[in-house]
RNA sequence: GCGCCUGUAGCUCAGGUGGACAGAGCACCGGCCUUCUAAGCCGGCGGUCGCAGGUUCGAAUCCUGCCAGGCGCGCCA
């Protein structure tokens, strides 16, 4: 709707612009914005302000020129000239009943564009090492990083959603010193504890079920527990493998799933590891200092250079980063995007850096970071420390048993990720709900209540006749949730172009306060069969964007509650 | 010391890339269930948008400088 009318202004401004303005140059960007006081109609333009001063004009003039210059279009009702220069546009009704009609044509899709004409994404998110169960922290991750897939492939993008591991290195060999000290009936504090050993519950299981040979699958691969505790290779082959398993169990529980694992280790053993260093050296942007080869990352605007090769002849992590991502780009994702949290901004720039020194023509910008402030978690008006190394923290499957999927989805997505978020486990947990999820299912509900009793009443809706009498539908609330719907696309594309899911969380309260609203003000089943037939139109119109939207955020819409 | 993020109502937060009088939830006060689920609706209370300058027709939004909080600045991962 909006970009109908984004396009006859367009045009009609290109087609006069040396006319108007003395200049073909229109400003960058959207034209049109919608109006926050319905006084002044749906949507309004400020170009006449911005181009009165090149054109030589005053603005109301100017704005004056441009409406003259509009051709009649079945989208507009009426225009007006407000303000300094503001040019308004009231859509006429049936611009807003065309608008119901493709919401119940579209369904599923109504929402979806082609903005992304199918090019391929690949979305990294959680990566979460196998030493532990998830917490709240990697659930934000994961909450971000699933909705933004959903937005995507609802933009038309090619998703393929990634998450990369490193089954190798030091944490994973302290994994496994932990696992032998717990099979050897060792507890964190004894004498002959490792250091900086993991201390959780859950080394003690996966020592448990390696002692007893259970098996494990994670990853399409199956590993037996072999029982020798002097083993530390099998043990940790093993508690990868268990971890990883009970990750995934964590993440299919938070209606998360992944088309590639991949693994560190694969960049050393396919020799990608090598052949970037190689590249590197080859492309002239090393240098051997101390023993140790550097790459000279400040010259792609990184604020000091990087040791590559240690001079003990190992690599820093920085090198399988660069090499990962490179691997992105080798395996076609034109656009890269990695889900990370804020404590790691400081890898971005060298990342990106080492891009650059391939000079592959990996574009700067490659990979694009969407960077999420802590979570700190309140219980009992203390916070709980989040430590994977000391083995104590909430864990993401904690809140799921504890608020459900729904709401910890929600709640993890419901505000922008550059701020803090505090989860407090006390409110979360309180019976007195004031979790807005519960106010948007309510909706839903209530809506497919109303269905139900319309059943049971004998009656049935008639489609084609509610299309037909939607001139009825004159009230200021039914008016109010009309344009309340047709701003879904909007929202959609915005939360997909800023990489922001939480406007979709916001987007939705707003429709479902719309639609109580209207709940309470009217009465939808009524004698007159024409207006129960358009205000049922209007009703069905806003369930299918409460699932859509619902949809987007991996949030349930419940025919009851 | 340097870099990134944050600072908006008592509390938790929105504010669509500069617009028309700053919004919502919770909390508090007062109303609404013989009618489609009151997990709801309506009304009221509540703000020098951290502070000070600047840019312009116009700033919560952009620039500069301060103040406060968070997170980072290893031949650790």
């Amino acid at each position: 709707m909006k970009q109908q009318l984004e396009n006859l202004l367009r045009s009609t401004l290109a087609l006069q612009a040396g006319e108007l303005f003395a200049t073909t140059k229109l400003p960058p960007g959207p034209l049109l914005e919608r109006t926050r006081d319905p006084t002044h109609g749906d949507f309004a333009t400020n170009v006449a302000l911005l181009l009165a001063r090149q054109s030589g004009k005053k603005p109301r003039e100017l704005a004056q020129e441009i409406v003259a210059a509009l051709p009649a279009s079945p989208l507009v009702a009426r225009t007006e000239i407000a303000g300094p220069g503001f040019i308004n546009f009231f859509l006429s009704a049936s611009t807003y009943h065309d608008e119901l009609n493709s919401v119940l044509a579209a369904g599923k899709k109504y929402g979806c564009s082609d903005t992304g004409k199918g090019h391929r994404v690949g979305i990294e998110f959680v990566s979460a090492n196998p030493t532990g169960p998830l917490h709240v922290g990697h659930g934000r991750n994961a909450a971000i990083g699933d909705t933004l897939a959903r937005l995507l492939e609802a933009t038309g993008w090619n998703v393929t959603r990634e998450f990369y591991y490193n089954d190798a290195g030091v944490q994973i060999q302290n994994l496994a010193l932990s696992v032998q000290a717990r099979a050897r009936g060792l507890k964190p504090g004894d004498s002959g504890w490792p250091e900086d050993g993991y201390r959780g519950e859950y080394i003690a299981d996966v020592a448990r079920a390696f002692m007893q040979r259970e098996p494990v699958t994670a990853d399409g691969r199956t590993v037996t527990g072999s029982g020798d505790v002097t083993d530390l290779e099998a043990i940790r082959h093993f508690a990868v493998a268990a971890l990883r398993h009970e990750q995934d169990l964590d993440l299919k529980a938070f209606r998360v799933h992944f088309d590639v694992y991949f693994l560190e280790s694969s960049l050393y053993t396919d020799g990608k590891v090598e052949e970037t260093v190689r590249e590197l050296v080859a492309h002239g942007h090393t240098y051997e200092e101390g023993g140790a080869l550097w790459l000279r990352t400040t010259d792609f605007g990184d604020d000091k250079n990087r040791v590559m090769r240690k001079s003990d002849g190992t690599y820093t992590y920085f090198v399988p980063d660069v090499a990962y991502h490179r691997s992105k780009w080798q395996r076609g994702y034109e656009r890269a995007t990695t889900i990370l949290g804020a404590d790691h901004h400081g890898s971005l720039a060298r990342v990106r850096a080492g891009l650059q020194a391939l000079d592959a023509g990996i574009p700067k910008s490659y990979p694009e970071y969407v960077l999420y402030q802590m979570v700190t978690v309140m219980r009992g008006g203390e916070e709980v420390k989040l430590s994977k190394r000391a083995g104590s923290y909430v864990t993401l499957r904690d809140l799921i048993d504890e608020v459900g999927c729904d709401a910890a989805r929600y709640f993890l997505i419901a505000r922008k990720s550059d701020s803090q978020l505090v989860f407090d486990i006390d409110l979360a947990l309180s019976q007195t709900n004031e979790n807005p999820v519960y106010y948007i299912q309510y909706a839903h509900a209530r809506i497919a209540s109303v269905f139900r009793q319309l059943g049971e009443k004998g009656l049935a809706w008639d489609a084609k006749n509610g299309g037909v009498s939607l001139a009825m539908l004159t009230q200021p609330h039914e008016q109010a949730l009309m344009v309340c719907i047709s701003r879904f696309p909007e929202i959609v594309d915005a939360a997909a172009r800023t990489l922001d899911p939480h406007l979709v969380a916001q987007y939705l309260r707003e429709l479902a306060n719309s639609f109580h609203t209207y709940y309470d003000a009217h009465t939808f089943i009524t004698e007159d069969a024409a207006l129960r037939d358009a205000r049922l139109m209007l009703v069905a119109a806003t369930r299918q964007v409460l699932r859509n939207g619902l949809a987007l955020l991996g949030v349930s819409a419940p025919e009851s509650m």
